[in-house]
Order: structure tokens, then C-alpha cells, then sequence
DNA sequence: AATCTATTTTTGCATATGCAACTATATGTT
DNA sequence: AACATATAGTTGCATATGCAAAAATAGATT
């Protein structure tokens, strides 16, 4: 077998990955902050949108509704939201940032951004738009092959 | 603010990886495997030399010893690979496929072959591989930054 | 030999993740 | 109105992840 994983996208984009989340989640800490760079992610999100239900965050964050749902248990606790029942539908809960939550979306934004910059340091603006369309070309393949998974190929 | 978090390669990095995770662990399930991407990945490294030790599984993997030591316990429970001792130095734990090993890990190098190739579909090779650079330029910025963890500026 | 230091792995604790099954509410059909 | 179907969220269970601290062994210095 002539191809070796060690040198594919897969590998390097789970190195690549996995090293950012890290990095991220050290400035973080130091900040003091005690939350990842996940409940990160739902705050920024709030911060384009507040009170959306928890269904379009995990749609959004390509995460499971589970995760979402106890992302928010863990963030509720610690005050950075909270959760508001709607009243037009009793199913769904909107999810609100609490003012400690507008706080510390800031700090999380600017950890983003100082780790973006960072990493891409010596990345052309080119190489950095080509990489940008490759992933979201994966992620969308990806997505299509997920609805297929029936009808497999064997692999 | 007018930098948009969904669009950086942050975010397109997250969703590029969980996706291909998800669709590796549905076909590796759909194949009768009830074992995932991750201890797949021990299976690849250990097909180019059988007999590591954790740490050096942990090195290759970019993971904390902690998670090969625990996913390793797991592999050892559905015997897929086994420790043994090093007779040298008996601190060190040397890890080898077991026969059911080497057999899966055949499925595993396909799975992630046609995972890679269906997520790749319309993505031409120079992109390909200007994405390959940027993903290795990301990981080692990104590590020497860990290294440097305690000079942090300001985020 | 004794002690200090370094290295390899394990244990304790915490978070994040997702599938399957469940509850509660809403909507649509008869 | 009653029943079937769809949707939003939660709970049970399993895996993966990493930091901090401990245990076990090796090597080095005195």
C-alpha cells in the first residue's frame, strides 16, 4: 500500500485541529477563565443572535443536540447563560448570554483571533483562502455522504 | 467587530474534522467494528511498527499520554492489541497488534481511503496540497506557542 | 549504598461528544 | 375530539480527551 495516512488530510487536519483547541483552551485558562473553547463557541454565536434555541446552535456548531444541551447544562451553572422557555412553542428553549457571558465572550473573541494569528503565521492570504474553501468543500461533502449512509459503498 | 469567527479557519477546521470523524466512526460501525477513528489511528501507526511504546504513540498522535493509556486499555479489553513489558527497561510498556488487530486495521486503512476520497471530491490536487502546507504550518506555529506558554502577550 | 532526578505509565477528576430511547409539546388528519 | 406524526429537549450509556498527582523504574552523583 503506497498511501500513507500519516500524510493526509485526515491526519493533519486532526493535528491541526486538536493543536489549536489546546492552545486556545491554555490562554483561556490563564485568563482565568474555566470553561473550553467550546462554550466559547456557543457565546460568539449568541453574541451574532441571543435567545436562539438550543436545536439552531447545534446546527449551526455541527454538534449533536446532546452536546448542545448539556454544554448549556455546564454554562447555566456557571452563570454565563441562561435558558428562557418560549412562549409562543413550551418545546423550545431559548438561550440567552447572561451579562457575565457578554463579558467573557470578549475575552474569548480576542483568545480567536490572537491563536488565528498565531497559527497562520507565514500562511499567505492565498494559501489561506484556498485552505478555507478545501475545508468547507470537505465539510459539505462530508454532509452530503452522512444523508447517503444507506446506501454505502463498501468500504 | 468585524472579524466573523464562523468564517475563520477556526471554525472551518472544527467542522471539517468532526465531520470526517462522524462519517469515519459510521462506516467503521456500518462495517461491524465497534471501535473508532481514534483507536483506528493507533491500528495504522502500530501497521508501520508494531511493538511502540505509549509515549511514542502519543508523540505521533498529538495526544496526551493519558488518552493513549486509556484508549490503549480499551483496544487491550477487545483485543486488538496487547502490552508487553519491555524487557530492557520495564518502565516502558511496548504495544503490538494482535492478530484481530492487524486484520481490522486493513478495514481501517480502506475506511479512511474512501472517506478521504469522497471528502475530496471536486477539490483539485494543487489545493490539495497548498492545504496539506497550510494545515502543517498551523500545527507547528500552534506547538511552538505551547512551548512558549508561560511569555503569553496579553490576549 | 543512598539519594536525588528523570522518565514511563497509571489514577483521580473534569469536560466534550454522540447514539438510542424517552418525555413533552405541537401539528395534521380523520 | 381523537389519534397519528413530527419536533425540541432530556436522560442513560459509552467513548475520547487532558491536567495534576502518584507509582514504578532507571540513571546519575555523591
Amino acid at each position: 500500500m503506497e498511501f500513507k495516512s500519516q500524510e493526509s488530510i485526515a491526519f493533519l487536519l486532526r493535528q491541526a485541529f486538536w493543536g489549536f483547541k489546546g492552545v486556545m483552551n491554555s490562554k483561556l485558562k490563564s485568563l482565568g477563565h474555566d470553561f473550553s473553547m467550546e462554550q466559547g463557541g456557543v457565546l460568539i454565536r449568541l453574541g451574532m443572535n441571543d435567545g436562539l434555541p438550543q436545536n439552531e446552535l447545534a446546527a449551526f456548531l455541527g454538534k449533536d443536540k446532546t452536546t448542545i444541551a448539556r454544554l448549556i447544562d455546564s454554562m447555566e451553572k456557571s452563570l454565563l447563560v441562561i435558558r428562557v422557555a418560549s412562549s409562543v412553542d413550551k418545546r423550545i428553549k431559548l438561550v440567552y448570554r447572561t451579562n457575565k457571558g457578554k463579558s467573557v465572550q470578549k475575552d474569548v473573541h480576542s483568545c480567536i483571533k490572537e491563536t488565528l494569528g498565531e497559527s497562520l503565521k507565514g500562511v499567505s492570504y492565498e494559501d489561506e483562502e484556498i485552505t478555507k474553501k478545501v475545508l468547507k468543500r470537505i465539510f459539505d461533502n462530508l454532509e452530503l455522504d452522512k444523508n447517503d449512509i444507506g446506501n454505502l459503498p463498501q468500504c
